[in-house]
DNA sequence: AACCGTCACAACCGCATGCGA
DNA sequence: CTCGCATGCGGTTGTGACGGT
């Protein structure tokens, strides 16, 4: 399931992410957002390339990123719409809260890929043994109807753009057949028409408004600190100028404008252990393992608040 | 217990696309 | 317009888990 950690000849790590890494990630992106994905390893300690990092982030660490069994639900819609848009799989995960492309796109590989052929199978069968039944009145001729199970299987055909819904209202004439696939089958009679329902919710002005990455990071979520007692606790984001200045900061402007060449500069003289003791925004206890989130009880002795200076750069105590 | 085949899925790779200089 | 860089996307691979023999 997982890789073995190795190097490649640049010296950046491959494979399997250690918890160490996913923390550092976590506590980086979180903070800082993901300003440069190509710089961003660099900046955070990790010695692997930003698409790895990019990677890590969009399908494991994210906060909305929904972990566990699709649902039958969420299957059959996947399957609904790859038969709609083919291989789309960033397409289809938009339309999916909390799925990623490659969850998506390794669960189709997996399971419904299967399950789809052996449904298009069953009803082919299914249309099969009802058109031997189907003989022409003055001839005796067994009619075969134009679609075959491979044109039917086969993505390609039943693509809007290859405009096959004649081919396709054949396979459902069988009504016994359509009936069971109303679910999969186009139900526009315009062959485009599928696009409306998948275009019309970017019509929405809300649409546009999805939660983005320092909306997660910065706004009202919780900011996870530990108390006397060792216990960790959360307390809102909302009122630290902290957090609110770097999320007003854009792009490579936090560098400048926050100090972030100091967050570096602690991270290169501190130690692996005391990094992790800093109190960082988290809205991701849902999904992220806890020890991602809290650090052991050796770290916490070393528990070193962040603080805002008279200009508003962020600083971290030491 | 050991071996083997299959499954599930994290991660990698190469190409496409977007965008700013 | 072109070039280079950053990011996104989809196909593919690698590997641990698991079940069957």
């Amino acid at each position: 399931m997982v890789r073995t950690p190795s190097c490649d000849k640049s010296g950046m790590r491959k494979g399997t992410w250690t918890l160490e890494e996913d923390r550092k990630l976590i506590a980086y992106v979180t903070r800082y957002g993901s300003w440069n994905w190509r710089q961003l390893p660099r900046f955070a300690g990790l010695a692997r390339c930003g698409k790895s990092c990019r990677l890590r982030w969009m399908n494991y660490l994210r906060p909305d990123v929904k972990r566990g069994n699709f649902t039958q639900q969420e299957e059959e819609f996947i399957i609904r719409m790859h038969k709609k848009l083919g291989n789309r799989w960033s397409t289809i995960a938009a339309e999916l809260p909390g799925r990623t492309d490659n969850e998506i796109k390794n669960h189709w590989h997996t399971t419904l890929k299967k399950r789809s052929q052996q449904n298009t199978l069953t009803k082919e069968e299914a249309r099969a043994s009802k058109s031997k039944d189907k003989v022409l009145p003055n001839k005796g001729v067994t009619v075969t109807l134009p679609a075959t199970s491979s044109q039917i299987s086969d993505n390609s055909s039943l693509s809007p753009a290859s405009s096959t819904s004649s081919e396709f209202s054949n396979i459902t004439s069988d009504p016994s057949t359509a009936a069971s696939m109303q679910n999969l089958v186009f139900e526009d009679d315009d062959e485009f028409g599928f696009l409306d329902s998948y275009i019309d919710p970017m019509n929405n002005e809300s649409f546009w408004k999805e939660l983005t990455l320092d909306d997660i990071s910065f706004n009202n979520v919780p900011i996870v600190s530990e108390d006397t007692n060792g216990c960790f606790q959360s307390t809102s984001s909302s009122n630290s100028n902290t957090l609110d200045s770097l999320h007003k900061s854009t792009s490579e402007s936090i560098v400048a404008d926050n100090d972030f060449g100091g967050f570096f500069d602690a991270y290169a003289e501190a130690t692996v252990d005391n990094f992790w003791t800093q109190p960082y925004v988290a809205g991701m206890s849902s999904h992220v393992p806890t020890e991602l989130l809290a650090p052991s009880v050796a770290e916490s002795e070393y528990f070193t608040p962040i603080y805002d200076d008279l200009w508003g750069q962020t600083h971290l105590y030491y």
